[in-house]
DNA sequence: AACTAAGTTTCACATAATGAAACCTTGTTG
DNA sequence: CAACAAGGTTTCATTATGTGAAACTTAGTT
């Protein structure tokens, strides 16, 4: 489980790259790899003549590479809610006037998979990519909250509880009695428990048969709004929720009848 | 170079599944896949394993996984124009008031990094992720057009020369005049070759050492503006893409003050 | 029940991955 | 400017891994 041969390994040292957040040099990624220098040195080269990483002879760096920015692309369109989700968010975003979020539930965390900012719309990777933790976030708490006892005791198992503001929940048991409240409510509230001054209402996807298919929020500040306000939203957002889940389910590709004008 | 070991024949296998654009079974893989029979199945289980695929068991199909998403915004944070861009982006869309486009240039297609969209926007094909032709897009031509001739003459000849519309340039020759005018000019236009109706002003981003890192491009419809009209751009594109190409030379990353987890 | 196509497993064999050690190359120091 | 590091690259005998023909197991016909 650990690996999967040869490939896990390489896409172990893709992910290691990635988690730096910026160009790291060949010495940084061996400090913190397990691979004896020339396995690792191998891998960077197999990986950067694959576009997977792109190389930087300058400063002799390694960063994820565009051929990943490509594959992404496929992935939004076909592994995530996103594409059907689309025009019902755009509708609720229009509504409420707010940042609308589109998450799933990855591993541990939350991934964002769309985002609609009331002003600017359609922002992909800007926004589309990004993880978050799952115990301090909305859509994180909503999303864990209807998962299966097993899969919640998976990803609590893996939180950090982080302390970013004086309302985040920062141990298991809060983060349980929490998710039971939410269970019960069917919907629930980030108490500027990530930052300071962001509040939101966060709603699950749910398909016919109870599984989580991901989540949505309307993110507010406190300057502008409170939870009873954001809370007037829930009639729409569980509309939009319904909506969503009902054409997740109906939605099969485009067999044959295919338009596809749109080119490449 | 055909083959990066085993790495490089499973990074083939997403990249095919991925081709596809909508989630395949098995035997359509197979079908197209010059692997046998068992190797093509152990490799789509491996990227089953390692999320890079993602494998539906209802309907027996595989697509891009969401390992893909995560590490693609860390591509496009780190290895593409986007970042650096943004808010020069911002100020471009703002001023002209039509939907601007960055853009890369990936082997012999255009990738389009980041978008805005007008205030009343057109639907377009285009996103970020998207790939679409170098020799019928206005970035593309503009792209092709300031890089060295070794790398103009590979790209076309991988060109496929699709007649999209009536005035789709559908060979290389005039292609190649194309790019000459450009070079004189400094900048291009897509004169409805790529969708009919739609067209374009687009501005390279060059290094000071000449070296393409992109283009930027202003769409507008027929029905709105002319390429006389969309030639009026030409100042704030091209004070744009040479603020872009400075910071991009400047940049480095933040080198040691790591605030990581910060996430949204 | 008999057939068929799709998907899965096995296993002897060949290939490709491995990593200790040696080797460059570039920048630093006495 | 010789001697030294430190980061980066290459070699090569050893071993683990990947390979794919064939056999097998479903699931879906007719």
């Amino acid at each position: 489980m650990t690996s999967d041969g040869t490939v896990g390994k390489a896409l172990e040292v893709l992910d290691q790259v990635a988690a730096f957040g910026r160009p790291v040099r060949f010495s940084e990624v061996l400090a913190r790899s397990d691979f004896p220098k020339p396995t690792l040195y191998r891998f960077l080269q197999t990986l950067t003549n694959q576009d997977m990483l792109a190389y930087d002879p300058d400063r002799q760096t390694y960063s994820p590479g565009i051929r990943l920015v490509r594959l992404a692309h496929a992935a939004w369109e076909q592994s995530t809610l996103a594409p059907i989700a689309r025009p019902h968010i755009d509708a609720l975003s229009a509504a409420v006037g707010e940042t609308v979020h589109l998450a799933q539930l990855d591993h541990a965390q939350v991934l964002y998979i769309d985002k609609r900012n009331a002003n600017n719309p359609v922002q992909m990777f800007s926004q589309a990519g990004k993880v978050g933790p799952a115990y301090c976030t909305g859509v994180g708490k909503v999303m864990l909250a209807f998962s299966d006892p097993a899969r919640i005791d998976a990803v609590i198992d893996q939180q950090s509880f982080h302390r970013f503001t004086p309302t985040t929940l920062t141990d298991a048991r809060t983060l349980r009695d929490e998710l039971t409240a939410i269970r019960a409510n069917g919907y629930g509230f980030d108490r500027e428990e990530h930052e300071p001054g962001i509040i939101c209402i966060a709603m699950p996807i749910l398909s016919d048969a109870g599984r989580v298919l991901g989540a949505l929020s309307v993110t507010s500040t406190t300057g502008r709004t409170n939870l009873a306000g954001l809370e007037s939203y829930v009639p729409i957002l569980s509309d939009t929720a319904a909506a969503i889940a009902r054409d997740a389910q109906n939605w099969s590709f485009p067999d044959h009848d295919t338009k596809e004008a749109t080119g490449r």
